[in-house]
DNA sequence: GTGGTCTAGACCACC
DNA sequence: GTGGTCTAGACCACC
């Protein structure tokens, strides 16, 4: 399963749901016209409510990440510029802000920060190959 | 002033207020040793209660950000590796894989980001500077 | 009902919270996994304000004595080394030394407090005991 | 100097003055017939006000730790039980009772927590013997 | 239902 | 003056 949920976190589960299918499409595990489980049987799967799943579809629906059609199911989209677009790259400059405010206060200074990025990023395309070769394979 | 807050975001405003202390630290507008306006003035300059004040500084006197002296104030403490510094260290990388995934969202790749990444940190660096500059005068 | 509460006493309502829950972990008589009456319930139950009980479930949970699900309830965590235990090791044996400088005042030697604490140790542990036998019964 | 004191901590600095007459007088580096320093000398050599000494010395004597002596000063009183010892002695228990329920929260059993204090007791010991022979030399 | 946040206002210990 | 605690009561997100 590419979805984990756990109640005890702070982070809503609806939105652990909105994150963690982000995230499968970030990292290729889902690609555009992927089916997503039904509501019900998301729900049964990750042992939570099923309005819970519903509340994370509808959010995922608005940002353009997933498309439900109705009496079909629920699939991945095409990449789309999601509404509001100018207003996220803002969050995502300030998400790099509040990243180096609490590097700070780690004693890391801004190089350290950005040395420790590129790490992450470089781990990241690495899981990425992994998940091209798999699905090459299929 | 170098302290905003806004009651009508998602994040509490408690939040808010040690986030803010927080950035100024890392940004050099409070230095160690600054004492932090009292609970009861900051209350009043940002138009909230003092006790949500008083829990935004309780919260930063046991992150090791500040130190209370009862009866005399609050003060910007010495720079300190926190408690349970390894978790945060956890924590700042899944806050940077979790930017990957916006920023794909976004249609942006790995290589993008890290362009941006690096672009705050040349601003912040700038800014950095100036308030050095800025203290360099007195 | 294994809580009481003094306001009269010096030390505050929510660390009396606090200290009696521990308490109650540290002798059986709450385990892993039992739930905690709800923030309002156990107001009411020591008559006391609901932001009293919520303070010191916060704290406890800041130190990993319980789990809050929200939406759920509150329950007792798993055993964990809390964090910064290492600072939490050099105030017991502060603790320590203070037991002795006051046990000096009431004209006690060295000995006869190890004496002492080795009685309370054995009447703790009968204590456990029963508690064992009482959850063996059911 | 054998008292220092540290604004910085949550412990009220009148407290730590008593406490720290305490340790002395328990450790033997003051022993009964010692003149202490006056109100004033005292608050200006550990850089506090002299209100909170005066408030300290007002406990010491109310536990006959010290005898103050109009127009002749103040004095380490003649080992005596403290008033209300009955009580303290319920404390003294209280506390090693609260000993045993933080060391449970570190995960040591009871035996370690005896194990833990026959040590502190044992360096306790060591040290008292260093400041013996001290006073034996003079 | 659950816990989390916030205000308004009181009272307290400490310095 | 300083911060810390507590109550009463409101409103909110989450499940």
């Amino acid at each position: 399963m590419w979805l984990h949920v756990n109640p005890k976190l702070s982070v809503p589960v609806y939105q652990q749901v909105i994150d963690g299918v982000k995230a499968a499409v970030a990292k290729g595990v889902l690609k555009p016209g992927d089916r997503l489980p039904s509501v019900r049987e998301l729900a049964v799967a990750l042992a939570i409510n099923h309005n819970t799943v519903a509340k994370a579809y509808q959010e995922l629906e608005r940002d353009r990440v997933i498309e439900v059609i109705r009496g079909r199911g629920t699939f991945i989209a095409e990449p789309a510029v999601p509404p509001d677009s100018e207003r996220r790259f803002a969050e995502l400059r300030a998400s790099m802000r509040k990243l180096l405010v609490d590097a700070h206060h780690l004693n890391l200074r801004p190089e350290d920060v950005l040395a420790m990025f590129q790490d992450v990023v470089h781990q990241w395309k690495r899981e990425e190959d992994g998940h091209e070769d798999g699905h090459r394979d299929r």
